[in-house]
DNA sequence: AGTGCATTTTCACTCAGTGAAAAGTACGAT
DNA sequence: ATCGTACTTTTCACTGAGTGAAAATGCACT
């Protein structure tokens, strides 16, 4: 490849990207605000030659990685979303969640929410919500807060040291949004949160809300994921929600191959595979 | 980039594949079987050099496309998951269409069918039911064929033309399963779907069931989905319900904002973004 | 201690990828 | 019609990013 970024003009902050990054790094140009992009927009955005990103944008459109509308802008394609949705942490856990998710809603009437951690921010897996409920501020495929957010704070309260450390160490860049926690109350919080085995967080923003929010465990033993449910401030008492909360994300966590708690005293035969094959 | 296939040994070929396509080649040997893949799995199936692959592979993985397990093996990342749910024929349709999807499962307790056409085949993009319905071959993201499947004949029926003939022209390869049906009788059918326009399929094999489709037209008025109930045979007489499929298929075509018939008199002030920014 | 298999590092070679520039295309304004 | 602007696509000579064989390392059984 030519001097990426050496001799000529090019930003030098990013000399020497390898020509995958590169590739993905069009890819990650799509948000929700700009699902469809055409090529001048995605060489900017992504820093590439208009030339550069010609090529890549056909090898990703030839393979289906983006499909080309008919004025010519990009999207992102059905191929991608097909293999996406073999992502253990994405459509893998949702597919097993699904059906508790559905008793919990069925029986409270109230959204629903499943997320997992993904570097320095929890992604929203999957949400059901009567559409007479509350708004909610996240959309499937997006990102929460860790510390501001009832999963958020489930998921990091679980999270190894080392990781949890880095986060908190961070100054307020990122969504440091309405109600930043300094670090020092966070760590108290988080103690709180393992101890209670569950997350209650309240809100003021969008409306009046109180989430809370349980770990699920896979089958390493380790918290893969977070349940959490979404009641108007004004309904029950917030903690009467807690062990309801809590008992679904036991069960969700026993469909992932969980063995309850490490009182390995004795084992299942072996839960086996449990392809989820169906759905 | 060394010679691929030109001087030593290696597979002629897949001489001078470009990088990028290889790197998603190595995506793309992720399946529904396969979730989870060890270097060596991956660079044999995607034909690379074992060096090659790991090179790769760390690229996608530092990126997020994919997770390395304890045991050393990957997996599709949340990442990819996460950008994928961007793809206005993945998530898109499927956020659009699920209320509808709820509204049809809701009335018929059956399963019910959201596809698009990917090439050669019907993606599958959601599915509801219930878990006492009859057993479905097929699972989300997951690929059926187009021929012999409700669905996958009415997204063939609605494909422009000279698309539509380079997948008759086809032999058998790909799925001819069971209900391998000669081109021309497809035709005849495709024709049949089109005046009726809905596909109505009967099915002996995995269980005894019929399945009704209509199609799905998005803004531009062209079908880019399709819906489809499965019911028991011994249920309802199938074509009852063939305008309760076809209503639905018409609503949800509503809200993406397809201006019902091409009788062009007179517009909406415009349907606008339509951005569905909850969900 | 020894064998077999997977992962990772090394290294010299070279061709796939690069980007500036120019040509082509589409659309609007004047 | 004619110019202007902005986006897309092609061309081309250059070169360093990517390549893969081979060797080293690591790991799990035996």
């Amino acid at each position: 490849m030519a001097g990426a970024g050496s001799a000529a003009g090019s930003v030098p902050g990013v000399p020497g990207q390898p020509v995958v990054v590169r590739a993905l790094s069009l890819l990650a140009q799509f948000t929700e605000q700009r699902r469809a992009l055409n090529l001048s927009e995605l060489a900017r955005l992504a820093d590439l030659a208009p030339a550069t990103a010609l090529r890549m944008v056909r090898h990703l459109t030839e393979w289906g990685a983006l499909e080309k509308l008919e004025d010519g802008r990009y999207v992102v394609g059905v191929r991608l979303w097909e293999i996406a949705s073999l992502s253990p942490r994405g459509h893998g856990v949702r597919q097993i969640a699904l059906p508790y998710l559905e008793d919990l809603y069925e029986v409270t009437r109230h959204h629903v929410l499943l997320a997992v951690r993904e570097g320095h921010e929890a992604v929203l897996i999957d949400r059901l919500s009567s559409r007479t409920a509350t708004e909610v501020a996240y959309r499937v495929g997006g990102r929460m807060p860790l510390s501001t957010t009832a999963v958020g704070q489930v998921l990091l309260a679980y999270t190894a040291p080392d990781v949890q450390e880095e986060l908190l160490a961070q100054p307020d860049g990122e969504g440091g949004g309405p109600g930043r926690v300094p670090a020092k109350d966070l760590r108290a919080l988080l103690a709180e949160v393992k101890q209670a085995g569950a997350a209650v967080v309240r809100r003021t923003h969008p409306s009046q809300t109180v989430s809370v929010a349980a770990p699920i465990r896979g089958a390493g033993g380790d918290v893969v994921a977070a349940l959490s449910i979404v009641v108007p401030d004004a309904a029950t008492q917030a903690h009467e929600m807690v062990p309801l909360v809590r008992a679904s994300a036991l069960a969700i966590s026993r469909s992932l191959g969980h063995q309850g708690k490490a009182s390995g005293a004795w084992r299942h035969p072996a839960p086996a595979a449990r392809g989820n094959s169906s759905a």
